[in-house]
DNA sequence: CTTCTTGCAAATCCTTTGCAGTTAC
DNA sequence: GTAACTGCAAAGGATTTGCAAGAAG
């Protein structure tokens, strides 16, 4: 058992949850790539590898992946959500260009720090952010003119 | 006629589209506070006042003010839109209290200006940001113990 | 064996759309 | 006049839920 499915079992039993066959069969889906990805892509995924676990489990193994902190959700503006895991992939934010979709990943320490000095100047304790900058990337920009 | 009044006639002309009653009904609506507000809750409102705007029209109206840059909209990792106008508002960013919901402004030069950074570094023109953060208020903090 | 899970299909929620009649310009 | 707009009701997509049968501890 690896060190993520070890965090999952851990948490699982400390709420007296069952690691079944199901939640065995999303997570190591989840975290066999590191891209973003969506419920159903994933799920199509599983179903082409013949992983049979139905959209509703699958939907809720995600939701309990996210309260464990196994794993991500970021909602980009649109209607559906997007996850990305957590292990072994640092926090980070996103640049999403409007014209081609393209996701970048950054990373700054500086805007990490003001974050906590925002969040001790207002007694706010943090548990998670997302910033996100929505524009066009370079080969987009020139195509706009 | 006034300010953003003025704006969304510029805009609507400029596109050949018209100003409707509709149109000006939920424009003031939408002006008349400062506050975050869901769609649906701006509809129930107008109704109280007796203002006829069919669900339909609303949402049209509110996509087209986003697109003329008079309102903003945020997805606060839910599934509804949240929007906010812009008139008079400075840009800011969101702390978000998980316990009462209370959402919290803030607005930070610094982070502003590392964005801009960030973007020149990866050739990224900006549209728009949304910096959110998670978490627990005073309030709330004490009451989780 | 008891409690938690699953899969299914139906429900839900917010938002969008098609269409026939109406309005702004 | 004629494009754009409206309201309605129905459709849409992503996610959630109720329930009876099944699996984990």
């Amino acid at each position: 058992m690896n060190d993520h499915e070890a965090k999952l079992a851990s948490y699982l039993h400390k709420r007296g949850l069952k690691f079944t066959r199901q939640r065995r069969i999303v997570m190591r889906e989840v975290f066999a790539s590191h891209e973003h990805f969506q419920a159903d892509g994933l799920l199509q995924r599983m179903r082409e590898k013949n992983l049979d676990v139905s959209k509703a489990t699958l939907y809720r193994t995600l939701a309990l992946l996210v309260e464990g902190g196994l794993l991500r959700q970021e909602v980009f503006g649109e209607r559906h959500c997007h996850y990305e895991h957590i292990y072994g992939h640092k926090h980070h934010d996103h640049l999403l260009c409007l014209g081609c979709g393209k996701i970048e990943e950054f990373r700054n320490n500086d805007i990490e720090r003001l974050q906590d000095q925002i969040c001790r100047k207002y007694a706010f304790t943090p548990t998670t952010h997302q910033l996100e900058i929505h524009g066009h990337c370079k080969k987009c920009r020139k195509e706009q003119g």
